[in-house]
DNA sequence: ATGAAAGCGCTAACAT
DNA sequence: ATGTTAGCGCTTTCAT
């Protein structure tokens, strides 16, 4: 492997001067820097980066933890943050957590021995150790699609979009709403939460059985949600709201299953948007997160952490939209 | 940041000792080993990574190079390769690189930078360099769902099971058939290969208007497909195969919007077998890749590539499997 | 069994 | 403008 010793010989130079040259510092005569930069090509020199982090005291990378089964809206979104992360010139290490204690207990082991810059929450780790390590690092954080108390934070107000959502389901004159969320994280919670009180406020007796709480939010899981839920109620209800849109494809599936046309016996909104719900048939009527202003936040907000300027601890909110497609309709009276 | 000397001298003992300890080695008394261990958990320590991989040469870390907008194949597939991986102790590093030179330029830069133990390509990458340099620099490789020359490859006959596909096609009596796939890879053309010698052995006449390539292989860019095959076409035709399952996806999507029923008056067949293949109304018929044994013959074959045990240059080829759904149908005769 | 010391590749402070 | 030097945190000889 060639190193700056070895182009430092080449051209007769210090390996100081070629460090000046290749970080682009000032002080050097053009005439060297540009046979260093000559030698540097035609070695195809880059530097060692462990070397540089060790003496920098950084790593130029900032950490996003991700659940291991990230799903498509999650997807998209670090998809989006790196890139905006990689225009701050950073590096990105994906820290993939299980969600069990093992793993995050892994995931903060690997996190001390980086050094890095900063990092990014997709995930809402459950072991305190973890957010109590990143303050007395003072590691710049920020938690994106959900808040953790002490912590920048980039999200939807989950309990409006969804109380929205269903009182999307009640302006079309559905009553027997039934929902299916999951317990794992709190928006989980706070999606049920919204959808309790849009109910309530459109006084209609509240019934804990209405909705279901399923382990994980994929097309899969809701199945399972749907095949209880029918169980619990039959057919006795004319909508349903998945708190994502793969809960809502799984559960639609089901629904096609058993017969019931979607929208015709029942509505369903999802929530999120991911790319494919405007391709399925029929399309999905979704809670629209702003994916890419999110994205975008999350990562100026984590490098305006790291470069100090604007330190200040804040939570933003960003507003939310129902997209209305096909899978929603008017209850027939 | 708590370092290997704070351990030794809080231990009062050297940091050769302390360094034994935390890698396990011999020739330690067991005493001192209890008590560093103690403190070690005491303090939180683990050493510092860049430190660690300077002095070994090696960073314990294999990268995994990947399009920046990976398919959900892509996705599923490096989740159970980053898995293995880290059961073999390995950590992963990304490296999304878009369709364009100057990407994949970075991309070969930051490879250099960083002191891979092996590298896992996941995308063609088309820059010769490239692999030049691998192969220069020693570093092992293997290519995952392609083959290049030179390196191990772990995939699936792209030909012949796209042979298959359409034979499925053409047994349910189907003969205007069409097909949507992308010259970006090596993949698009080959499954577009197979697809006229499926035909061209089934004596139907040669129309290189029968298929059309797009730029990505994603749901948007199945529907431009589409779209355009209804102009060169017509409705002249009964079936359709998409050289992935997004793109059929993105297909049917149009066709439905043309009022054309799947698999009524259009049967499909998708490839990869995707999670939401499944879930779709339709469910698609798909030509499966074994997606769990590709993926752990990838991860184990860099492994044993990198420990130097069996580092035979390999081309492992994996069994494909038709799974037949509800997106064809028997040609109504 | 243990410690002292060298060195991995790089940058920055300090000379010159 | 340029070179010399020290040192980042760790592992590994080489002594003892």
């Amino acid at each position: 492997m060639v190193s700056i010793k070895d182009i430092a010989k080449r051209a007769g130079m210090s390996p100081a001067t070629v460090s000046r040259v290749v970080n682009g510092k000032k002080h050097v005569s053009s005439a060297k820097r540009e046979r260093i930069l000559e030698i540097v090509k035609e070695t195809g020199y880059v530097p060692n980066k462990a070397a540089r982090s060790m003496v920098l005291r950084r790593s130029f990378t900032v950490g996003i933890v991700i659940p291991d089964t990230f799903n498509m809206f999650q997807r998209q979104l670090f998809s989006i943050i790196e890139r905006y992360l990689e225009s701050f010139g950073y590096h990105t290490l994906f820290f993939f957590v299980k969600f069990d204690d093992q793993s995050e207990e892994m995931c903060l082991a690997r996190l001390k021995a980086e050094k890095l810059d900063g990092v990014i929450m997709i995930h809402e780790i459950k072991n305190i150790n973890f957010y109590n390590y990143m303050k007395e690092a003072e590691l710049p954080v920020v938690t994106s699609t959900f808040h953790f108390p002490g912590f920048p934070a980039v999200h939807v107000n989950e309990e409006q979009a969804s109380k929205d959502a269903v009182n999307h389901l009640l302006s079309l004159g559905h009553r027997r709403i039934l929902m299916i969320s999951g317990d794992g994280f709190t928006f989980g919670r706070q999606r049920a939460e919204g959808f309790f009180q849009a109910l309530a406020e459109a006084d209609i007796p509240w019934e804990e059985n209405r909705v279901v709480f399923v382990r994980h939010y994929t097309a899969e899981f809701g199945m399972y949600g749907m095949r209880e839920l029918l169980l619990r109620e039959g057919r006795n209800f004319t909508a349903l709201f998945a708190a994502t849109d793969e809960l809502a494809i799984g559960a639609i599936r089901v629904l096609n299953d058993e017969g019931m046309k979607v929208p015709g016996d029942v509505s369903v909104v999802g929530f999120d948007d991911i790319d494919i719900a405007q391709y399925m048939a029929p399309r999905l009527t979704t809670m629209r997160q702003p994916l890419s202003e999110i994205g975008e936040a999350t990562a100026l907000t984590l490098h305006r952490k790291i470069t100090g300027e604007n330190g200040s601890m804040v939570e933003q909110i960003f507003p939310y939209k129902l997209i209305i497609r096909e899978s929603t309709r008017a209850l027939a009276r």
